[in-house]
DNA sequence: CATGAATGAGCCTTCATTCAT
DNA sequence: CATGAATGAAGGCTCATTCAT
């Protein structure tokens, strides 16, 4: 499985050493990644990890001072991408709110399902996460929510969507979306695209005015 | 081993001993549901399980053969448990499709979030659970999704429901639905009812048919 | 794979409480028999030898103080029937040296691969016994010797038979003739027969006085 | 009990680390195979052989995956070492097949007596170790056996030697010496020249032929 | 007598973490 | 920087033995 990379490092360094250090944080990220996607928090061991990497397991203590500072950071920097990612979408004002948030949708199905399958075991299963991870990766959570949460407001105000209790519409959402790992088996790469609409148009239903 | 009895009198010491037994069984299963819904399947060890039991751990193994069956079992009891009760409340033909399925969904809250805190891992978060688990709990999943299923064929029929994909609303349904134990925090009594109700009349709206 | 009997009880029972007591024993020996034989000391647990009377664990400890208890009575038992059996073919007078080592090496194969197989593993394995066991199945070669013993000096008193040194000639005997269950593999009933007559005639060589 | 080195690491490691290593897993071969012969395969644990190195039971498992891992390394380098032994003795071609037999019993039996008590264990007793082993030893003691088969062979092409059937001949050759740890005590050290001379006489009788 | 229950000690194995080189 | 080595703590499982009923 191919996973696109995952660290969110942007400032630029300031010298080689520095920036040979920061590509070697952004493969040892990758590789958690991929490792946590493919089995899971608690069949994550920091030698799988290492031996992606050519490298032993002392060495990752190098950059990170322990499992779970390596796993968080992996899980900002995945978080901060997937989020970033919608916040792009969201960004582009044009088409009604629907449309928007049918976009958004999307996204977030293609972001779990194709490019972070990591990401699903992290929104759908805190509960399954030893106690440290999950104050942390509740923000990231609210963050992500933020940006859908902005985009059906948007739809409540000019009357687009009209919502019993926005927070709750928004969890059940979230609930279902990242949910589809769970049952979605693709055979066709079409699939994936028609499973995303009709995904989406589903859900739309959830936030759509209903007439008098 | 029963002997032949001489006298008249019934065996009924049999009877005792395999009540407690069966007693004993009860109380262990109900322990190991406890810890598996306060830490999870991987931070649930057999020590915590007897230790809460005034047990060594060797002692479960005189009730089970391996931790596996004693998880396998806890989890199908209170599957049944959990179907049983849902079952009951579908078998009450009384009320349009959309009271029925209202009903339903409340049941399911009630059970994944009071009653039976550890289904909702079950049934959220099978990826993280070791291979053997998986395929006994879609079985689990699959009888659970049933009784949904046949409520909304019925709304389906009589023309109250309308959906784009059957399939896909159900697996919608269910992901908001055990996602309710991530995000709700009750701090009244009360507020338990209220969400049930609140998070029902959301979801209502994946099923219910738009007008032309 | 049937074995026979096991245990040397004869005297007659006082009473019968006795007699029902001393039937139980044999049962127990009998089973702890079979069992070693089938799976070697260390693969035996009382567990099983119980489920194959139909008893508990705990029941035994009614009848033998321990496992060691057990496992020695039931050696020494089948020990006992072994030296008794050729004590009877020693016995019989007639016939040359020769002729009745012959037989004597018969009835010790016979009794090891298929009437005692667990004795190949007291007389050929004594050093993968645990420690308290070691003592007391010496006694047990020790007395088995005896017959073979007197067989070979009568040989070498009328001049049928010629050793370098009695003992160590007695020890490659035994040694050879217990290995047998190693590399015997029958596939016909006949081949048990041949083979006794061939190994009997080898060993017989090791006796055999030379011509000068 | 002071045993010779046990593995056939040879090749001269490319760098200080892997001589290192080398080393180390050349110690720990020694221990295990001290342990073996000491309490027999199934008294021996990891525990015991870690604490006679200094090391704790983990620390073993850097070398070696498994009990099972190690144990095998350690028969095989011995069965190579005593092999190899006999392989030279049995290569000097002077002297009749009666001679050479003779030097190669006297170096079984020194062998399996003082320098590799744990051989006689496997030699001996492949039927109580548990099945993972069986195949294995079982190679191990063919190719061992070759040795003895073929300066057999040779001396009944030249008239020297004279069987009833070969196989059998060397199954009781193989039986009578391995059975010798079992009853030998040495008091002196000349014993065991003395020894090993008395019992290789004694089984070349199996061999030698007889005059018509 | 017989038994179900309970246990303590022991075993093999895993893994995050530390440290000297 | 990187690594091989080492480890402590923990986990699942087995089994001979004890004991109250």
């Amino acid at each position: 499985m191919a996973l696109t990379t995952v660290d969110g490092l942007s400032s630029e360094p300031t010298n080689r050493v520095a920036r040979r250090r920061n590509q070697k944080v952004h493969d040892i990220l990758n590789a958690t990644a991929n490792v946590l996607a493919e089995r899971g928090y608690h069949e994550t061991s920091l030698d799988e990890i290492a031996e992606r990497l050519d490298l032993t397991k002392a060495s990752l203590y190098h950059y990170f001072p322990s499992k779970e500072a390596l796993v968080t950071a992996c899980l900002e920097s995945v978080g901060k991408l997937v989020t970033e990612r919608l916040a792009e979408t969201a960004a582009n004002r044009k088409g009604s709110a629907s449309e928007r948030l049918t976009a958004l949708i999307v996204v977030q199905l293609d972001s779990i399902i194709r490019e972070h399958p990591q990401m699903a075991r992290l929104f759908l299963q805190p509960l399954d996460w030893p106690e440290p991870y999950r104050e942390r990766t509740k923000l990231l959570r609210q963050q992500h929510d933020e940006v859908f949460r902005t985009v059906i407001r948007e739809g409540v105000a000019n009357g687009e969507f009209g919502v019993i209790d926005e927070a709750v519409a928004v969890h059940c959402l979230h609930g279902a979306m990242n949910y589809v790992p769970v049952w979605f088996r693709p055979t066709r790469k079409k699939d994936y695209e028609e499973m995303y609409m009709t995904v989406a148009a589903s859900l739309l239903r959830l936030f759509r005015s209903t007439p008098a």
